[in-house]
DNA sequence: TCTGGGGTCCTAGGACCC
DNA sequence: TCTGGGGTCCTAGGACCC
């Protein structure tokens, strides 16, 4: 939260040219933390946490507050608390997260049709046309950010750059609640000097990686040769990591990609090692897949088991289907059947997953000349509405008044 | 009180086809 | 007559991001 950070930052570096520094990257400040602030005004400037209080779950968001004891985002929660104990700690409201979300997207929308979104709470412009009504990239940035301040009462933090990469680390640089305008021709001097673990795609591993060869500085890897890279991290990874080393990023500002999966997966208070359970989590997780598919409008042609045991190793087992399905009884008889044919059956599970993946359009994909899954799809639809409207058991009430196909349905016809 | 849940992308090996 | 190379699909695992 910005306001008790005092003032409303404007960073910028060098004489101000801010005509190359066409993408912005906004992104919300401590963003489900500040939500449950607004909710809980009495907690603005205490140390609090989101997350469940279970046993084995994680820090969602923490307030910079939190912060300062070294408390982020997926530090297990005992930690946490060891590191600050005077924590408050707060459930998240996902939905309520999603509506202050859609709010600030919305706001983007009404500046450029050119808005990439990153999550929930994070979004790239393009602002190149722009120009002629809102301004340059900098009078747009304050824009948004005085926008989003007085419609939502949160405050977000805005890089403008020439690339999507400089664009975020310069929101990453300004935050909380501040600007800073990166122009193309200052790029490289901001970047050199940085840590590897600022470059987008190096993680703990390959920082290790390319800190054991010697290489600490987004300069040092600029230095540095291609070929020197690859033989560190691979080809594609070195190509990459080199141009953006420069400053150089082809990406353009994509208003949205076809999603390629969708999945579930959960994971168990404590080791679970009763098959039944298993199996009875894998029947819940298929039919939410299926649900998510066909309100997407998505057949799915691969489906994915993943199970992780007590030792936290994990595994996954796919299986590819002939007929593309959006069915929970079909996904879940593909998991189950990977599931038995393991011969896993003992072991202590932590968490279990499915997923589906290849996803096709479900109006144009194929579709067999005896398929019923019409019929079951139909009947699904009804129990997921029924368990939506009525609860749980009113789908018990669904299956024993056979609401099920049982007759041949109409042939080659998707809703 | 040691490790969430949603994803994307890359690599690498094997099968299979030409 | 023990052996090539390219292309594509499938599978498993892992790194990474929010």
């Amino acid at each position: 939260m910005g306001k008790q950070d005092g003032s409303d930052r404007q960073v910028t570096v060098g004489p101000i040219d801010d005509s190359t520094a066409t993408i912005l990257h906004v992104d919300m400040d401590a963003f489900f933390a500040s939500v449950e602030l607004l909710d809980h005004p009495e907690l603005v400037g205490r140390p609090v946490i989101v997350g469940h209080k279970s046993a084995r779950s994680i820090v969602t968001a923490a307030t910079y507050e939190a912060r300062r004891f070294g408390v982020n985002s997926a530090l297990p929660m005992g930690i946490a608390l060891r590191r600050c104990p005077q924590a408050i700690v707060l459930e998240p409201h996902f939905e309520r997260y999603q509506h202050f979300s859609r709010q600030v997207m919305a706001i983007f929308d009404e500046i450029t049709p050119k808005v990439e979104r990153l999550g929930i709470d994070e979004a790239f412009l393009d602002v190149a046309g722009a120009r002629n009504v809102f301004g340059t990239p900098m009078q747009v940035a304050q824009l948004i950010r005085q926008r989003v301040r007085s419609e939502t009462g949160l405050n977000c933090s805005v890089g403008a750059a020439a690339t999507k990469f400089v664009a975020k680390l310069a929101s990453g640089l300004c935050k909380p609640d501040g600007l800073l305008v990166v122009p193309a021709d200052r790029s490289v001097a901001v970047l050199h000097p940085l840590s590897i673990a600022k470059l987008w795609g190096v993680g703990a591993k390959t920082e290790e990686l390319l800190r054991g060869r010697g290489y600490n500085t987004i300069g040092d890897l600029a230095a540095a040769s291609v070929a020197d890279l690859r033989r560190v991290i691979g080809d594609a990874g070195a190509e990459r990591l080199h141009e953006l080393a420069w400053g150089r990023d082809p990406r353009t500002v994509q208003a949205r990609a076809d999603e390629k999966s969708v999945g579930h997966e959960m994971t168990f208070e404590t080791d679970v090692t009763d098959p039944q359970i298993i199996r009875r989590e894998l029947l819940r997780m298929s039919n939410m897949v299926a649900v998510r598919l066909r309100s997407g409008g998505f057949v799915a042609r691969t489906v994915v088991l993943k199970l992780r045991f007590s030792d936290f190793t994990t595994i996954t087992r796919s299986r590819t289907i002939t007929e593309p399905t959006d069915l929970g009884r079909t996904i879940y008889e593909e998991v189950r059947q990977v599931y038995e044919a393991l011969g896993r059956q003992d072991a202590a599970i932590r968490l279990v997953g499915v997923r589906a993946e290849q996803l096709q359009d479900a109006a144009t994909a194929p579709q067999g000349l005896w398929d019923d899954s019409g019929a079951w799809r139909e009947a699904e639809d009804v129990m997921d509405a029924a368990s939506a409207r009525f609860g749980k058991g009113a789908v018990r009430q669904a299956r024993l008044i056979g609401h099920m196909p049982h007759e041949r349905p109409r042939l080659g016809q998707r809703d």
